[in-house]
RNA sequence: CGGGAUGUAGCUCAGUAUGGUGGAGCACAGCGUUCGGGACGCUGGGGCCGCUGGUUCAAGUCCAGUCAUCCCGACCA
């Protein structure tokens, strides 16, 4: 490509839209642009570097047997419905009416059309397994869009869906998307991570993420030093070591706490650390009211909660709920005396000698035992945070951030179940296949890239998804001889399959190196009419500080040497 | 949805306290000089001051509403 032709907007200055990194240095190379909130086009550069990920993708998908096909983007309301996400997914499916008043929605994901395709053309075990993908834009009416493509509205992903006769079947497909995903990514050039996951809107019984780590990640992943257990905030299980712990019954007394109803004023109030008090949380659930106990410095973790009594939906319980569930006003609720079921989590267990509420106005209740109270178990409910202990291997937990680029889910039954999406097994038998369905956002991906390598001059891209894998500069383009020899050098580097550009425009060099920098392109070759007198060019790689000189027979043989270093990486 | 901020040239922003002929830098076009890290000079084009309404002799500036964009948060007792 010669950059004279290509369209390539750069800019000079940061646009005022974009905070994070990633959404600035992509809009100042000239990679996307911004339509509304969340919604956006990609330019020729932008693209180029989107089209290497999905290739990157597609190669990986079809090495394991997956099947491209394209599904519709707009999907009509009854295969929501039989499905039920039509009622659960909430906001962020983006409904339509049509002229006819039939509804109809923006595909968020495709479970439902695939699993429609599939229940209608797979009739034998013979059939199976199947895996089948697409690369495809998606719409999910996002709460807060933000950073730039990093969650955008609008975007482009791909979301591949399998199919087997059975749990095994399901299992090792599984594995195989598992394996693949680690291949896209390491040929991705990316430092990530695989962790476990909570399965979320989708469903189903066990997860992946695939996670870039970088400090501007939305994500929080706990990881243990010992063992290599990671998962990400949600799933992240915390262990703790039983012990014994010398605990008087009855003792407890009231005191009054006039006002007094978050920890910190308690805790202030009474001149007792955070964690000898314990929090009595109180939710409505579709299977009724309950209350969940929790040390006073820690946080419920609600998707832990949710997962371990299998709720629908729960909330925080409202004012007048407390009030008539525990007899006292909002932040004054404790265990003792409560009729609805409690749940606790393990923390409880060891600690002697707590305050609660008093379930009563202006009321806490201290040196509490667990011998006061009834609960309907112990169980690890709270947010993990570094410094807990892991719960495979009894080590330490720490905590980092990522980006989650990809997303791999065993969805089970769930929607050949309500969908009846059945084969006939060997025995003539009907049958209900085992789903799984496996997601990577392209365009997170590209901007994950650009989180993981950058310095101050702009993008420093991996070789394999960077726009171009090199750039030929000539300095100055109305010099003639440093021109034919960069026509030279382009026309035998596009000869042998490698993806160059040449900078022939009639700018200064100071612009072209700017730009070239900004772009991220890994491998520059300079040619200017100083070193040419001595039969040299110079070869610049945008990761290495220092660029060095070469005769000017050697530079393909040079560059492709690069090329294949950056490749085997 | 709650809170905060911002809308003035393609981009970054000044001008708004105290109403009175809309500005700068970059970008763009022409000419000239330059040519190894975002050059310089001269000339020029470019504006519904987000939108609607109000106050006023007069509004980019004051008032009300509205839209858009960005940031933070979304119930943790």
């Amino acid at each position: 490509m010669r950059y004279s032709k290509m369209f390539i907007p750069t800019m000079k200055e940061d646009p005022k839209e974009a905070e994070v990194l990633s959404h600035r240095l992509m809009l100042r190379a000239g990679f996307t642009r911004k339509l509304a909130s969340g919604v956006y086009t990609w330019l020729p550069l932008g693209l180029k570097s989107l089209k290497k990920v999905e290739n990157i993708i597609r190669e990986e998908m079809n090495r394991k047997g997956a099947q491209e096909i394209i599904m519709p983007f707009v999907q009509p309301k009854e295969l929501w419905e039989e499905s039920g996400r039509w009622d659960k997914y909430g906001k962020e499916l983006l409904r339509i009416r049509d002229r006819n008043d039939r509804e109809l929605c923006l595909g968020p994901t495709h479970e439902e059309v695939v699993t429609d395709l599939v229940r209608r053309e797979v009739k034998s075990y013979r059939e199976l397994p199947l895996i089948l993908y697409q690369i495809q834009t998606k719409f999910r009416d996002e709460i807060r869009p933000r950073f730039g493509v990093m969650r955008s509205r609008e975007f482009s992903m791909k979301d591949a869906y399998s199919f087997d006769v059975d749990e095994a079947g399901a299992e090792k497909s599984y594995i195989d998307m598992y394996d693949a995903y680690m291949k896209i990514f390491e040929r991705c050039g990316f430092n990530f991570r695989a962790v476990e996951a909570d399965t979320g809107q989708i469903g189903g019984s066990f997860s992946h993420e695939f996670m870039v780590l970088a400090d501007t990640g939305e994500d929080i992943i706990i990881s243990c030093g010992s063992c290599g257990y990671a998962a990400n905030l949600e799933r992240a299980e915390v262990g703790f070591i039983d012990r014994d712990v010398s605990r008087t019954k009855g003792q407890f007394k009231n005191l009054e706490t006039p006002g007094q109803r978050k920890i910190e004023e308690v805790s202030r109030f009474l001149g007792v650390a955070p964690d000898k008090l314990v929090k009595t949380i109180i939710y409505n659930t579709d299977k009724g009211t309950i209350g969940v106990l929790v040390k006073g410095d820690r946080e419920i973790n609600e998707v832990k909660l949710r997962n371990m009594l299998t709720l629908d939906a729960m909330e925080l319980a409202d004012e007048e709920t407390i009030e008539k569930v525990t007899g006292g006003p909002l932040g004054f609720s404790g265990p003792m005396g409560l009729t609805i079921p409690l749940y606790a989590d393990r923390d409880v267990m060891f600690m002697e000698d707590f305050v609660v509420g008093g379930n009563a106005r202006d009321v806490h209740t201290v040196d509490v035992n667990i011998e006061d109270f009834k609960v309907e178990g112990y169980y690890d409910l709270k947010i993990a945070k570094p410094g807990d202990l892991c719960a495979r291997c009894g080590g330490t937990h720490s905590s980092t951030k990522g980006i989650e680029v990809g997303h791999i889910f065993k969805l089970g039954l769930k929607y050949s179940r309500a969908m009846n999406c059945a084969y006939l097994d060997k025995e003539g038998k009907e049958k209900l296949a085992v789903m799984g369905c496996y997601g990577i956002g392209v365009g997170r991906t590209v901007a994950a890239a650009i989180e993981q390598g950058h310095d101050e001059n702009g993008m420093i891209m991996p070789f394999a998804i960077a726009p171009f894998e090199v750039c030929v500069l000539p300095v100055n383009s109305s010099h003639a001889e440093s021109m034919e020899l960069a026509e030279v050098v382009y026309k035998e580097l596009l000869g042998k399959g490698i993806d160059a550009i040449i900078d022939d425009r009639p700018e200064r060099p100071g612009v072209k190196f700017k730009d070239c920098d900004l772009i991220g392109i890994p491998i520059r070759v300079t040619i200017g009419e100083r070193n040419l007198k001595e039969g040299l060019v110079e070869i610049k790689l945008r990761n290495e500080k220092d660029s060095q000189k070469v005769r000017k027979e050697e530079v393909i043989e040079r560059v492709l040497n690069y090329a294949d270093k950056f490749k085997r990486r």
